[in-house]
This record gives structure tokens, sequence and C-alpha cells, in this order.
DNA sequence: GGGGCGCCTG
DNA sequence: CAGGCGCCCC
């Protein structure tokens, strides 16, 4: 970064890499680089009085001055030297200020070279001082014209070099000696002092304040260009009033990467829903504990954002992907609402239904847009959501689309092979054994096993891993999914009576899990007290989504469409008013909600139909 | 009887 | 998840 050339390392550079110490006057101003030894002598002293007034509170900008000099601790002295040796090596800061890559750790160096810069513009203020001054006090020596070194752009001795080194306003221990000897050499010409060094003054007082305001410019730039190593860096130094839990778990996240929004930290989500009774607590909130329950990795998760206006939040450029990501998962606005939905609902059994039900016929994909007032659903959030949470689906430009569209069943067995995370035992033999009659055309493979790998390369024969996971990944849009549905959206599996019956029995497992769950939820809810279903909303941060999602998206690497949610929420809504009227006794209370539920279906992603689909998913 | 579904069990 | 079984519907 250019702002690092400040005055600082020009300063450097042009009055000694070596050591800002090593010539007083060189700080003074190019032209003023003594040339002989005298010289040496009368630094020295100066700098012993120099010492002598850091020493004391007064003089000035004692403050910065000692700041981080250590001036202060005068059995420093010698430790000090040392460390003043460093500044030649402050040459490395120049870098630094210009990497300027790492945020944190950067500002540390940073900072204190610029602090060594103001030192040391504060040290050459003084030494002008001093010499202006010393004169009167001090005698005012032969001033052998030899020894002037006035302003005049003296050579610096050779020999200077090396006394230089040593010379550093730390070094006093030796310096003692010499300066007694010193002092009558000291005094330039007498009429040197008066006019010029006024002249110097000023001109010292305004790189002082050249130096001290770019200082402080180029600290306010990075903070400000590059505001997380900022965060870092007050999150290194303040660590007491940093904000509090939430970055609980984000450290170790790496980063809450995904979190595009760090400066929401706040707000972490949806408040209460305004009006939103206890009711809608009780699943929204009060069942779903600790923030980050067992998947820590939700937190980065967007749905943390508050459900406020996503638009706001989110960047143009997010739109936008999102918008497009929506789109390439066929979650266009028309939602996954099947046109046909609800209406007859109204008609179902329950008589309490029309409550949960009116809202969703008024509107399909922002169904409780009226009677849920109290329970705001988290729609908003949805953008985010779909934002993070759509994998970064690489869609290479003709990748799955090409796909999709050309290759009827993909060489699907290729990646598949790597089955990631589900444990879905390899090409299962599942094969009921009776089943084995018909293997009709595929009988080559011999076991009366339905599935078996590969046939014409292309199809599958067997269910692997992949197809569970976008099963149980379609079950977010339908539950009771038909034969014929299924074949369309698995286009690389060689259907037969066997892997028909398999996949079925898969959605079966699907649904008895989420059943159980929605019952298990209501119950807890009318225990809990809550006597309006309409209270219960299942809201992505509620227990029961997260026990939902972590069995069916287990990886978490697909966005639960809000449909499912909303079809979640009306589930346990059902749930919950068979038992709480008692209509569990009845040995087959559940089916009516059944029936209920299975005319909610929504429409699949056509991206689904890809047979590749869910192995985009796992390989992002 | 085939196809499904739900429940229970392992 | 898968098997097994009973039940229902077409």
């Amino acid at each position: 970064m250019e702002g690092g050339r400040s005055l600082s390392p020009r300063e450097q550079s042009r009055c000694s890499p070596f050591a800002w110490s090593q010539v007083p006057g060189s700080g003074l101003s190019d032209p003023e680089c003594f040339g002989d030894e005298h010289i040496q002598a009368k630094r020295a002293r100066v700098e012993t009085i120099v010492r002598g007034m850091f020493l004391s509170p007064a003089p000035l900008g004692p403050g910065r001055a000692h700041a981080g000099d250590g001036l202060s601790c005068p059995e420093k002295a010698r430790g000090r030297k040392r460390k003043q040796s460093l500044p030649a090596q402050q040459g490395p800061l120049e870098p630094g200020p210009a990497g300027n890559r790492g945020g944190g750790r950067k500002g540390g160096p940073r900072v204190r070279g610029q602090l060594h810069l103001l030192r040391q513009q504060v040290r050459h203020l003084q030494e002008r001082i001093l010499r202006a001054v010393e004169p009167r006090a001090a005698a005012p020596g032969p001033a052998t014209a030899g020894q002037r070194n006035g302003p005049g752009p003296g050579p610096r001795g050779v020999d200077s070099g090396h006394h230089h080194c040593r010379g550093s306003v730390g070094d006093l221990s030796g310096l003692e000696k010499h300066r007694v000897s010193e002092v009558q050499y000291l005094p330039e010409g007498p009429g040197f002092l008066p006019s010029e060094a006024q002249a110097l003054l000023e001109s010292l007082k305004k790189e002082l304040t050249g130096a001290i305001s770019q200082a402080v410019d180029s600290v306010l730039q990075k903070v400000l260009v590059d505001p997380s190593g900022h965060l870092t860096q007050l999150g290194g130094r303040f660590q007491g009033p940093v904000p509090d839990g939430r970055r609980e778990s984000s450290p170790p996240e790496g980063g809450a990467r995904k979190d595009p929004l760090p400066l929401e930290a706040l707000p972490r989500r949806a408040q209460p829903p305004a009006g939103a009774p206890l009711g809608s607590l009780m699943l929204a909130k009060s069942l779903d504990p600790p923030r980050y329950p067992i998947s820590p990795r939700m937190i980065p998760k967007p749905y943390q954002a508050p459900p406020a206006d996503c638009p706001l939040a989110v960047a143009p450029a997010h739109i936008q992907e999102e918008q497009i990501l929506g789109q390439l998962l066929g979650h266009g606005p028309r939602g996954c609402w099947r046109g046909s939905l609800p209406q007859d609902l109204s008609a179902r059994s329950q008589p309490s239904s029309e409550v949960a039900l009116q809202p969703w016929g008024a509107a399909r994909l922002r169904p409780l847009a009226s009677g849920q007032q109290q329970c705001p659903w988290p729609f908003t959030s949805t953008c985010l959501e779909r934002l993070a949470f759509v994998p970064p689906v690489k869609m290479e430009p003709g990748g799955l689309q090409a796909i999709t569209d050309t290759l009827p069943f993909p060489a699907a067995h290729i990646s598949f092979s790597g089955n990631r995370g589900s444990h879905l035992s390899q090409p299962r033999e599942t094969g009921t054994p009776d089943a084995e009659g018909r293997l009709g055309d595929k009988q080559l493979l011999g076991t009366g096993n339905c599935s078996f790998s590969l046939t014409l390369g292309q199809i599958q024969e067997g269910l692997n891993p992949g197809h569970l996971k976008k099963a149980k990944l379609m079950f977010f849009f339908t539950r009771y999914p038909s034969s014929n549905l299924l074949k369309a959206y698995f286009p690389d599996v060689q259907f037969n009576r066997c892997i028909t019956s398999q996949m079925i029995k898969w959605f079966s497992n699907f649904r008895e899990f989420y059943y159980i769950q929605m019952e298990k939820f209501a119950r807890q809810a009318i225990s809990d007290g809550v006597t309006n279903p309409k209270m219960l909303v299942v809201l992505r941060d509620s227990e029961l989504f997260r026990v939902l999602n972590m069995h069916y998206n287990k990886g978490n690497d697909f966005e639960v469409p809000d449909c499912f949610l909303e079809i979640a929420s009306l589930t346990l809504q059902e749930f919950f008013r068979a038992v709480s009227t008692g209509k569990d006794a009845d040995p087959s209370w559940k089916k009516p909600i059944y029936k209920i539920i299975s005319k909610l279906d929504s429409d699949i992603p056509e991206i689904f139909k890809s047979s590749s689909y869910p192995q985009e998913l796992f390989r992002n």
C-alpha cells in the first residue's frame, strides 16, 4: 500500500536506514548531515539530555515519546538500546503496511511502526530544541570553524556510522563520558540558534504534524479498508466488550465463511414475532432451546439472519444470485405449491380445520398472510437462506443443464461410487427373495436380488446412497410420491417391482419418522400448555425443524423449501388438534391427518429430475 | 391379486 | 432402513 510510504518510509530512507538514532541531525532535514566526530559528541550529549527530558513527565509530547518507547524506564536503557537497534529493521515494516494482506495481525506492527516514527519525530524535534537552547545554557564553546556542522549538508562522517549505530538515544552508558569533553564543541555558531532554530522548529512542527496525521490516516485507512482486520484487532484487544455468545462457535467455524452479514450479529434473528403468543414460541423458541443445539454448524446458516427484510440486508449482487439459484432450483415465484391445493381441505374431517386452512387457500406461497399475523413466518428470510443454503450448485454453463436435457441416464454410477455420507449399504442386495421371479430383462445378473449395479452403463438397477439422499430431499416436496413420479425423478434407475417397492418403502419410512415427530411435538406443546393450534408454527430455528432437517437433510446441503415448513406446521397443528380433542383414542385417529397431508404434496423442482442433481449437492 | 400404506420389529 | 404382516382399494 502506498499508504505505507507515508512519511515514515521516506524519512527513514532519507535519513538513515541504519537507525534514526544514528544521526540526530539526520532527522532534522537532509541537509542536516554532520560530518565529523564533533557532531557525534554533540549528539551524544544531546541524547543524554533528551533522555533526561524523557524521564521527566513534562517536555514535548512525553506521552507519545514514551508511549511505546519504554524510555520511561531508565533501568531498561540498555535493553532499550537493543530495541532501538530494531528500528533499523523497520525497513521490513514498510512491506508490512504495503502488504496489508492479513487484517488482524497486520494492525499491530503497522501501528507500532507509525508510533515509532512519531517517536523519532519527537526526538528529533527535541534535539533541535535542545540544540537551540543549549548554547545559551551551556558554554558557547569555541566553535571552531571546522566543527561547524551547521545546517550545511555535510557529508556524514564515515566513522560516524559506527558510532551512530550505538549512539541511539538510549545508549547513554558510554556517552556520558564524551559529553563532558564534547560540550565545548557543542555550540554551533551562536548566531545559528535564534533565527535558524526558529525555522527548524517550524519545519519540525510541520513535519511532526504531518507525520502524525499521516499515521492517523494510514491507520484509519487500514481499519476502514479492512474491516475484518479491524474487527479482529478490536476483538483481540477488547475481548470484554465483544458481543457474546453467538460468536462462541464461529471462531472454530473457520469463520462463518458463509456469514455474509457479519455486522448483523446483533439481531441474530427474528425476535419473538411481535404479537406471537407464547404458543408460537413453543416450537419456534422454547422448543428450540439452545441456539446452537446439536448442530453448531447450523449457526452460520442463513436462517440466523433476522427474518426482517432480507432484501435490505442482502447486497444486490446477492439478490441476483439468489434469484438465479432460485430459478435453478425451480423455486420460481410459483413456489412449491401445486395449483390444486387444499381448497378442498376445508372440507376435511377436522372441524377446527378452517383455522389453519383458511390462510392456505388464500395465498399459496405466503399462506398465512392474514390469519397468521401473530406468527410472522420467516418467509422473508428465504432469500438469505437460499443464498447460503443452496450449495454453490456449480452449474457449469452447460454442465448440469446439458446433462439433464440430453442424457436421460447420465452415468450416475460413476460418481456415486463415492457413497458420500449415507450409510446405505452399497448397491444393496435388498432383493426380496420372492421378487427374483422376474428380474426380467436384467436377469443376467442372476441373483434373485432386485438391485444390481449397472446394466447399460448408464442406468442403474440398484439404488445407491445418492438415490436415497435425493429421495430424502424430495420428501421436502412430496410425502406421497407415486411410483410414476419416482420413475420420472430417477431417470437413472432401472425400475422394477423390487426397486419401486424399495423406494416406496423409503418414503414410507420417511413419513413414519415425520409423523412420529409431529405427534411427539404436538403432545409436547399440549403438555406445555398451548391451547391454540395456530400458535404452532414450525420455523427454521425451531427444534422440530432441526430434527427433521437432520433426518432428511443431514448434510444440510440443501435448502429446505418453505413449503415444507408450511406443511410441517399444518401437520403439527393437525396432530395437536387431534390429540387435544382426544381423538387419539381412536386407533385410527391418524388416518384423517394422513389424508390431509397426502393432499399437500408440492411440485418437485425440475432439477431433481436430473440424475446428477444429488451429486451436485454432494460435490459441493 | 397387485399395489400401497401403516405399524411393528430388528 | 428393511422385513414382515395385515388391511384397504382398484
